[in-house]
Parts: C-alpha cells; structure tokens; sequence
RNA sequence: GCCGACGUGGUGGAAUUGGUAGACACGCCAGACUUAGGAUCUGGUGCCUCACGGCGUCCGGGUUCGAGUCCCGGCGUUGGCACCA
C-alpha cells in the first residue's frame, strides 16, 4: 500500500490537511512494488488491442553497474512508451542483457572470476537498478543471451542461415598480438597496436564462418528511403554500405591471366601509366617473372606482418615492380605491373590501374617510383601542356578531357559512359556497382559466446547440429582464457570437443568457434514477445500480431553494426518464410550523448555520475525529468550538478498543488486556458521527442497556477498530474491516487485540449518601426491592419518614430505590424 | 579527402520554421519569513548608457519591409566513412 495518505473527499473541504512533504524515496519504493504485484508493466500479449512495440537497446551488464547514459537512453523510450499507453495503445517495453561478449570476458579475465559467475551478478544488479529507475519494463519477458533457453535460438538463426546458404566459411586474416599471444577483436586492435600491451599486430589466417551480407546490400541500402529514421542513421548506413558506381576494365598480360580491375573513373584511362595488384591478389604468382622474384617475395613477407589496420595507418607507399607488363586497353601502350599495399583485396577485384594525373594515391607512387604522369583532364583555365605538380581530382563539370583520343573535349561525366560504352564494345569494360560492405566475420577464437553448432566428420565434412539436438550448451572451462595456438579453448575441452557425427555416427569434432557478440543482439528483438516459449525461436502469432517493432530508441554509437546486422537478419529471415516483413524498426529515433560540464564522461577522467546516488539523493523522478530537461533529446545535454534542484523544486510543486487543491470552487479562466495551452504543447512535444521544452511548457503552467493567492482546484491539477506522468510516474501515480483515482494513471487516458480555448478576444501585436521593434500594441484579436496601426499611433513611444507619411505597411495578422517610413 | 550536424546571455538551453531573440531552468543580485539556511516565498538579471537611446544569435558579404532562421565566402566544434581506386 502507498504511504497511507487518505485521499481528500471529492466535496466540502473546509479545514486543509497539512500537505505531507514530498519524500520521493517512499512513493518511489511503494509505486515499484504496486507495479510489480498488480503485474502493471505486463500486457497481455495475446489478446491486447492497438499494440505498440516500444523497443530500448537492451544493455550489456558491465561491472561497472548501469551508466547515466543509459538511464537517458532508457528514460526517453519509456517516457515515449508511457505516452503511447496513456493514448490507448497496449505497449509493450521490454527488457533483456546482452551478456554474451568479448567484453565481459575480458572484464571476467581482468576480475579473475569466470564469467558464468560474473554475468548473474552483474544481471541482478543491472535489474535493481532498472527497476529503481521507474521504467515500465515488463520483466516477464526478459531476455538473457548467455541464457541457454536463448542461445539454443540463436544457434538454431545460424542453421536456418547455413540452410539458407547464407553461411559460409573461408580462410581470413585475424588481428593477432604475437606479445599477449592470443587473437584480438577490431575494436582491440588501436593504431595497429595491441591495446593491452602496445606490441604491432599482426595478422594470421584461419578458417571463419562468415555471412553473405554483402549480397543484400543493395536491398539494405535501398530500403533505407523508406525507412522512418533518424536521418543521421540512415546516412551512417548508406555510408557504411558505400555504394559506387564504376566499371570493371580488363587489361591483358603476355602469357598470363587478364587482370581486371574495378574504377570509378573509366574516364581516366588514357592517363593509365601502370597496372597494381593487393600483395594478395591470386595473379601475384603467375605474373612475378624470375628476376624479380627475391624482390617480390621480400616485399609479400614484409605486408604479411602487418595488419589490415597498421597498413591503413602507415600512409607511406610501398610497393614492387613484378616484372610484367600489361596492355592498357586503351591506348594498346604495354605498362608495368606493380604490388602494392595501398590497394586492398578486400575491395573491388584487388587490383587497380594506377592514374597518377587524377589521384592522389597514385600520384605519390609515381613520384616514389619515377613513374610517368599523364593528364588527361583540364579545367577551363589550365594549359594541358604544363606538367601536373599534384593529383588534379576533377572539380566541375567545365573540366574536360585531353589527350585521350577521340574522347578528348568531353565532360567527365559524358565520358565516363562513352569509354566504357566503346571498351565494352571491344570486350574489355563492363559497367559495375561495387559495395564497400563486406561479409560479416562471425567467428570468435574464444570462450563466452554461443558455440557455432556445426561438427565437423572425415567422411561427412562439416555437419550442422540436428535442431532437436540445440543447443550446443556451451561447457564450463575454469581456465577460459585464449591461448597462443589461436583456437577458441572450447577446443581444450575434450569431452565436449569430440563428439559423434549427426550423419554417420563415426568420431568427429565440434566447431570451436563461437559466434559474435553482435548475433545474439541481431534478432533479440523477435525473441521477446516469446521470450517465456522454449519450442519455438518465435511464436508466429505474436510475432504477426506485435513485429515489426513500432518505434526503437537507441544510441547512434550502433547505427552500422548492430542495427545493419538486425535488418540483415530480418531479411533473411524474411526470405527463408519465417517472417512476413523484411524491416524490423518501422521508426527509429537516435538519442543524443550525454556529457558532464562540458566533457566526455569517461572513467579514466572520473567525471563518471553515479545514477544510484542521485536516486537516493534526488529519487528517480526528478533524475529522470532532469536528464530530459537537459537539452533536445536527439542531440542529448550537458548534465550540470547544480541544475537537478529546479526539477526537483518543480515536482515539490506539483505535489504541493495536488495536495493543497480543493472542489470547492471554480477554475479560474486564465488557469484554463495556460492548462489547455500546456496540454496542447505536451501532446504534440512528446511523440517528436520535445521532451525538454514539454517539461518547460509544464513549468510555465505551475508558475501560473500559483501564481495567485487562490486556493488551487482539482480539475486545475489532475490533467497536469496525467501531463508529468511519463516524467516523473511514481509522483504521478501517488498525486493521482490522492485526487482519489484508484485505478494507475497510465490507464486513465491522456487529457484533450479544448481548442477554443486557446483563442482569445484580444491579442498583443508586436508593432516595428523600419524593421525595428519599438512596442506592442494589444487589438482585439481580428483587428484589421487600419485598426491596429491607429492604436499603433496612440502609443506615444511608437509614434515618434513615425514623423512622415509611411512608405509601407507591411501588416501579418496577429502577429506584428511594421511601418516603413 | 568525401558526406552530415552544430555555433544564441555568466551556464544548460528556447524561438510557432522568415515575424517581439533569450521561453524554461541553473547561477547571481535584492527583499520577505527565519536563531539559522545549501529550506520556502517575492522581485530583478543579454551588453553599453544616469537617461533618451544604441548594440546584440561565430566572422564577412548578400536577399528582404523584416534574417538566429534563407543565399555566398570564411573560421571553429563535432559525428560517420576513408590508401574503397
């Protein structure tokens, strides 16, 4: 039960009771515990009307216990998702941990205690400080990726892809620190170094599971115009995605393979000085001839010990010259071959025709090589004799080519389509979209993650793991840290790694690898309606009833992988019929980041807030109010120590008012229609994620209310109770219960606006003088323009500075008048 | 290098999308009630000026009766991509 404060009778209040102080600690603590027990923050899924599927980015539980970052994150989608319920939609909020990870394995390795000990407690604290943060969370539904019941899920998605042939594997180069002697994420690998211990890393190949995102990126970039998201999202991704449009040119080589390259810029051919291959490219071999043979492979060994990171870093160009020579199709001219490392094999064909005059890469390798530059495009105002002292990159389309046969005098863009169009005539060209977006690498070499469930048999070869044999539980090593023979330790454990094979029965082994982290997140989001179901990944009816997901809010820090990864999976899913919709976040909105006086909080700075002592200090409600007055919620705010005590005095007040307010007399004019105006600019702040100026505008709303020495009515206070209820629910739900509801204020619906209201008879007009503001004038409110500059002229201040006749009249009803003279 | 966002009082931030710049809040100043105030309440608070008034939204131009808002050129901060051909 609440703190036992008697709800004022609806009629006669003659005496006043002494208002309780506001002790949010108390409400905060009754209003959890009422929630919980009358299963407040459940819907029922099954069969409830108008579904609303409010998605938050579910945390990893770190160590370190909930972030200030994430109560923003988390405080903004619930203050939305409350919305929604109080307009009449059934929503649904839920929760889960993505405790599977890299990271909390290195945490587990930095703490010494084993992660299967850690991530249960770092869970429960992450719960009890989520369940103090007042968030509607239905914890029915939770969802844990480390959880057995949820990875056996997530091993079954990667059958259903393997099925699907969406799953493959192929010999890839991992970063790999010869010092710590173990394999290192990206995100570990910093400037080319080991994060831990500063050594270069290098990178060696092994066998990985890979997924055919690639070939979805055109669907996943042309969905992205559809898609209602936060523009600087859908740009990461477009970005991330990187389409460009080219074409692949052959270039043929004397006893040899032809060599093809990829470019953006066909229009440049004639300017071709040399041919350049990645130090991996397949041809490298066939193409070497002897005498250069000792130089080549002292330049291929130097590349190999380094990593695909310190190679991008280290911008000095290297390179060999092979021997060969190819033909630029062209010009029919014989140009050499060269290897370098600045051209990548993971892009295009791996190889690239070197156009020193109109790139710049280019041109420092000509300049490093003594090789031949020739331009072959001019601006309106260059002389295409003079020798070029840089890369000229074409800027407008007045630029045109030189010295490139017939070709010459054309636009850049005109000759872009003619040279491909006159080498593919010749069989030579054929115009190409490539994708910057690769396969995504799946397979981690380490222990706390979902085991890939594939055996491997001699006679069979790879075998996935029958379904009704998930999941593959993932065994418990004491000793889980990676060792330097570059295989996940899973493979130290016997027991587990041999096992019979599904097909033949003979002796096989498991897969050792264990999936990436960012898997378990990618189809979280189907998992939780079903979240309580262990015969299906998800329940096809609720799943048709409450995906796609209505409105997702989260970081932009994931606007590339996880949310890529997801709208890979869906789609995937889509295609194999087990979903009905391709896209799985119909609106996503990215929050902004919280700071602290003007910096990055960050441990090391130990500028870190600790939401659990604002809570105790300040409770939950005014935390939460005061990190959505901070600034516009998608461009986050600067969290200022000092400025929490407004909200809290400002929820003072509205307890205050609640429990001062009386039925005793009528509602004062004024107060109504500053209430309506309040409703009005609530209603339309919230759903645009306004919620700094909708606090504002409730503000403005208790000033005036108290304002006067009248005693304050209930109809005065109860819509503005609805209004903070999002904000601050457990004040909401106690002021309301004291007004003398008994049901939750979240089931009580949302207050209208009466529109009429808003009008009034009079209007103050703003009255400039030559543009400049010299009064206001107060007309009836549909005053014409002669109305309103004769009382103009009544206002002694304005009147003086209109000494001649006015030029102009420029007259905007109801906003201003403004005399030109 | 390519693509994007932003720049407003002492501070966080508003501004109906071209129409009274500075809402709301912090801080500060003054007052009231107080033994007391890091409580509460009231008033004030962009800058210069005794005032009249002038000047003010990063800087410089422009369009307009009117520009924080639109256009051109800079400067600065910041996000994404990046030896991607």
């Amino acid at each position: 039960m609440p703190s036992g404060i008697p709800p004022l009778p609806m009629s006669e209040t003659p005496v006043l009771p002494e208002t309780p102080a506001y002790d949010p600690a108390a409400v905060e603590a009754t209003w959890q515990q009422r929630w919980a027990d009358q299963g407040t923050n459940s819907p029922a899924l099954s069969d409830g009307r108008d579904p609303y599927y409010q998605l938050m980015m579910f945390p990893y539980p770190s160590g370190e216990g909930l972030h200030i970052g994430n109560l923003f994150a988390f405080t903004g989608a619930d203050i939305h998702g409350r919305f929604q319920r109080m307009q009449g939609r059934t929503v649904f909020e839920p929760i889960g941990f993505d405790s599977f990870g890299i990271q909390t394995e290195n945490y587990a390795i930095k703490r010494g205690v084993h992660p299967a000990e850690l991530t249960p407690r770092n869970v429960d604290r992450f719960r009890s400080q989520l369940t103090r943060a007042g968030l509607m969370l239905d914890w029915q539904k939770e969802v844990i990726t480390s959880d057995p019941s949820y990875y056996r899920w997530t091993q079954w998605l990667f059958l259903q892809l393997y099925k699907q042939g969406m799953a493959y594997k192929k010999a890839a180069a991992v970063n790999w620190c010869p010092n710590d002697k173990t394999v290192l994420a990206n995100e570990q690998v910093i400037d080319g170094h080991c994060e831990r211990c500063d050594a270069l890393v290098e990178q060696r190949l092994l066998e990985q599971w890979f997924f055919r995102t690639s070939q979805y990126s055109e669907r996943l970039l042309n969905n992205i115009a559809a898609l209602d998201w936060s523009e600087v999202t859908r740009q990461a991704q477009r970005n991330w995605i990187g389409r460009s449009e080219g074409a692949h040119v052959t270039f043929r080589v004397a006893n040899a393979h032809d060599v093809a390259v990829f470019t953006t810029r066909p229009d440049t051919i004639f300017g071709a000085t040399w041919l350049v291959l990645a130090p991996e490219h397949p041809l490298v071999a066939e193409l070497v001839t002897p005498g250069q043979r000792s130089a080549v492979d002292a330049y291929l060994e130097r590349t190999k010990t380094q990593d695909v990171v310190s190679r991008k870093v280290n911008k000095e160009k290297t390179g060999v010259f092979t021997g060969a020579e190819a033909i630029n199709p062209a010009t029919g001219q014989p140009i050499p071959v060269w290897i370098t490392d600045y051209v990548l094999m993971e892009y295009g064909t791996g190889a690239v025709m070197g156009v020193p005059g109109h790139d710049e890469r280019d041109f420092e390798f000509a300049q490093k090589f003594a090789l031949p530059v020739i331009r072959v495009v001019a601006g309106a105002d260059d002389d295409p004799a003079t020798p070029l002292t840089e890369a000229y990159v074409a800027k407008s389309d007045a630029d045109l080519l030189v010295n490139s046969a017939q070709f010459s005098g054309l636009t850049v863009p005109q000759a872009k389509k003619a040279v491909v169009a006159w080498l593919e005539g010749r069989g030579s060209a054929q115009p190409v979209v490539n994708y910057r977006l690769n396969d995504w690498c799946i397979s981690r070499q380490r222990y706390w993650g979902p085991p890939i469930p594939i055996i491997y048999c001699d006679s069979c070869g790879p075998v996935p793991v029958p379904e009704d044999q998930l999941p593959v539980v993932l065994p418990h090593i004491e000793d889980f840290r990676p060792d330097d023979s570059g295989i996940s330790p899973l493979a130290r454990h016997d027991e587990w790694y041999r096992v019979a094979c599904p097909q033949c029965g003979q002796m096989g082994r498991r897969e050792t690898d264990v999936s990436d982290n960012f898997l378990d997140s990618a189809w979280y989001f189907l998992r939780y309606p079903s979240a309580d179901r262990d015969d299906v990944a998800f329940d096809a009816a609720l799943t048709r009833k409450w995906l796609p997901v209505t409105t997702y809010i989260g970081g932009n820090e994931h606007a590339v992988l996880h949310l890529l990864y997801s709208r890979f999976i869906t789609m995937v899913l889509h295609d194999g019929g087990f979903l009905d919709f391709e896209e799985p976040f119909t609106r996503f909105r990215a929050h902004g980041m919280i700071i602290r006086e003007g910096a990055k909080m960050s441990k090391s700075k130990g500028n870190v807030v600790n939401p659990d002592e604002l809570i105790d200090r300040w409770g939950a409600d005014s935390l939460r109010t005061y990190l959505m007055f901070l600034g516009k919620y998608e461009e986050g705010g600067d969290y200022r120590d000092s400025g929490i005590t407004g909200v809290r005095r400002f929820l003072d007040r509205v307890w205050s008012s609640v429990h001062e307010s009386v039925t005793d007399g009528a509602v004062d004019p004024t107060v109504r229609r500053k209430l309506h105006a309040t409703i009005k600019k609530v209603t339309e702040d919230i759903p645009a994620l306004g919620y700094n100026t909708a606090i504002a505008a409730m503000m403005e709303y208790v000033n005036v209310l108290r304002a006067s020495e009248r005693t304050v009515q209930h109809d005065e206070v109860a819509p503005l109770v609805q209004l903070v209820a999002p904000f601050a629910p457990h004040l909401a739900e106690q002021c309301w219960e004291v007004l003398g509801h008994t049901r939750s204020v979240f089931d009580a619906g949302w207050p209208a606006f009466d529109p009429t209201l808003l009008i009034t008879d009079t209007i103050t007009i703003a009255v400039q003088v030559n543009g400049k503001t010299r009064g206001t004038v107060v007309v009836a409110r549909d005053a014409a323009q002669s109305d309103v500059y004769a009382a103009a002229l009544l206002d002694a201040n304005i009147a003086k500075f209109v000494t001649v006749e006015p030029k102009k009249i420029i007259f905007v009803a109801g906003r201003l008048l403004n005399i030109v003279v």
